[in-house]
DNA sequence: TCCCAGGCTCTCT
DNA sequence: AGAGAGCATGGG
């Protein structure tokens, strides 16, 4: 990876087959948005960034301090992708799902956005979530320059349900308010999780009133980078009907997660 | 309008 | 243990 440093912002070469757009919006996370001039907004950890794709160079309108300790992390630029299309590559779907949409990384989102960020989203649809999750960073977010922050567990574990009615999350709203207490008072550690193995952090999660297997799956996948976590909605439940009657292929073993993705993205976006 | 959405809880067998 | 209804809301 090539890094050219600017006054305002860094121009970042050599980075493989990473695809910007396609990785922030796959329907793994909810609030990149991509604004006329084809450049992507985004808040994580805090910090609000700008950045933009032009076939094989990205800008980052940021330091290369940030870039980093931060978004060449959260953005999974050190992996090697083009290695595990390759392993895909031996079962026939996976091999069209890669070729498809080649580009999409698993972006490493901070946990407690991301076990919330999927609170909201059962039963539920895309449009619909980022709505839901704009609102409950504008009600309980922090103003930063380029928008609000994700409002923290103790932020929110003060509250009631009734208090986030602005959001109009429905049924989901008692569930945030008992992940926001249980995750700020400890009885759901999210650094054991992180140190652990996946079977703990799936028990752990599922402490939690509103979270089942589906939920505590992409958690983990997405929060905190458990690449083996195998997420089941009703389009992967589609795909491994249709395709997979007699289970997941062995090329996949150990990154079942990153599979997932590809596999989700692409029959969602067939037709 | 009506169906359904990156599911889960609760209840009834 | 397994199946099915009900859930809040609104996008398409």
């Amino acid at each position: 990876m090539k890094i050219i440093k600017s006054d305002n912002y860094i121009t970042v070469k050599d980075f493989g087959s990473f695809d910007l757009g396609l990785s922030a919006d796959c329907g793994q996370a909810f609030r990149w948005k991509k604004d006329e001039n084809g450049i992507w907004h985004g808040i994580a950890y805090g910090k609000h960034l700008k950045a933009k794709q032009n076939g094989s160079e990205l800008t980052f309108y940021t330091s290369a301090e940030e870039f980093e300790f931060l978004w060449k992390d959260y953005f999974d630029l050190e992996t090697d992708y083009s290695a595990i299309c390759k392993r895909f590559s031996a079962d026939k779907n996976l091999l069209k799902a890669v070729t498809c949409c080649p580009g999409i990384h698993i972006l490493k989102q901070e946990p407690w956005e991301a076990l919330c960020s999927f609170i909201i989203s059962q039963n539920n649809n895309i449009p619909r979530i980022k709505g839901i999750i704009e609102r409950l960073c504008e009600t309980f977010g922090d103003e930063t320059d380029g928008g609000f922050t994700f409002p923290d567990a103790p932020t929110l574990a003060v509250l009631e349900p009734d208090d986030l009615a602005p959001l109009r999350a429905g049924f989901r709203a008692k569930y945030i308010i008992d992940a926001a207490r249980k995750v700020s008072n400890g009885e759901v550690d999210f650094y054991k999780i992180k140190n652990s193995p996946i079977e703990f952090g799936r028990e752990e999660l599922q402490k939690i009133c509103g979270v089942g297997a589906k939920v505590a799956e992409c958690t983990l996948l997405y929060g905190f980078y458990k690449v083996d976590a195998f997420p089941v909605d009703v389009w992967v439940k589609r795909i491994m009907s249709e395709m997979y009657p007699d289970g997941f292929p062995e090329c996949a073993d150990g990154v079942k997660g990153i599979a997932q993705q590809y596999l989700f993205h692409w029959r969602r976006t067939q037709n």
